[in-house]
DNA sequence: TAAATATGTAAGTTACTACTAACATACATA
DNA sequence: TATGTATGTTAGTAGTAACTTACATATTTA
């Protein structure tokens, strides 16, 4: 019955299904608080959107990628970091959707902007992975590519749903997207 | 001073800076025109909106896709969709993001929803193109890989501007993704 | 137990917005 | 010239939403 949490999960369930546009009436209710409760605790409601999704972004798309950069072999490292994040991306879509809306708005501090914190921490992987073998590469460009099949599986339809496949298909998946942005790695 | 024209020109400004939450007055305000005027001609706030993008989404999106497709050798042929579908999303990156923003907030009907066009015809440009060649390919997966690397300059931050790349550039950075999606395709 | 703190209820303020109505004016056409 | 049509101006309606205030009640803490 902590009200903290409640109050969470209720701005979450508004967030995911009207975005910023939710109503602080509608966050109390979904919440089963009252909504002079929200301005006491957090004076606004923007303030009280960015709080919330601040710790959800941190608690929910934590990076695991400087962890999986330490894997040697680049195809593989590509294969577990594509695996890993498209399965939490995937699993959050609903929740990603929105958060990718409001990004492409403006309305988002630089924080919880996601493209932003996808590609840099993108890119921190590729960089952390390939100073380790010594090799020097496009990070942009490579995290890019990463970034593009990201969004693809969370913003483009899918009627093949990434959801219902085993994990022996995903790891297939992820492989051979690894393989596709090996292939033009190994090109110079 | 044709009045439809100053009317579209607004709506797509004001559409560009807020989205389908720009008010009508606004849209006013930008096409120098009375509100009342748009409530004429629209009755409402949304057909106007959904009135002026399809039109928009036709002029400037109009795909040559299926003529591209005609083209035997596929590296060519995925260059060169990669080169002008680019070109023509960045060209109108701030109208494309908006109207991502809201595709995925679900404000879009179905003709209007980006993701959607985007998705199903390039999954037609490469069903006419391999039908061409007698080859089968799964037309759903690189529809998705072709998405995912537009949507990747659209969204993703980038520095190096695509603007600003030449001509020559941008070719090769076409044939790069090209090759890359190719790869995976002789995988086959 | 007493005081401080967190919550709920209810009402209100202010500002915005989609949309309408009434009337006036400009312009083209018959 | 007369009439219809497109537009502008102004005012208004009705609903919504962020945020506040005042007061009552519950809960915690000292």
């Amino acid at each position: 019955m902590d009200k903290t949490e409640q109050i969470f999960k209720g701005a979450i369930a508004a967030f995911i299904k009207k975005g910023m546009q939710a109503s602080t009436q509608e966050v109390a209710k979904e919440a089963g608080v009252a909504e002079v409760t929200l301005y006491r605790r957090y004076s606004t409601k923007e303030n009280l959107f960015t709080t919330v999704l601040k710790q959800v972004l941190e608690k929910k798309f934590g990076s695991r990628v400087l962890e999986i950069a330490k894997e040697n072999d680049t195809e593989l490292f590509l294969t577990n970091i594509i695996e890993d994040r498209l399965e939490v991306l995937v699993k959050n879509k609903d929740l990603v959707r929105m958060l990718l809306s409001e990004s492409l708005r403006g309305n988002l501090t630089e924080k919880i902007n996601l493209p932003e914190v996808i590609f840099s921490s993108l890119k921190k992987g590729l960089e952390c992975h390939f100073q380790h073998k010594n090799q020097q590469v496009d990070s942009d460009f490579y995290a890019r590519q990463l970034g593009g099949i990201f969004l693809s599986y969370v913003i483009l339809p899918n009627d093949q749903q990434f959801d219902k496949l085993t994990g022996q298909e995903r790891r297939e998946l992820a492989k051979k997207h690894a393989k596709s942005v090996l292939s033009t790695i190994e090109e110079i």
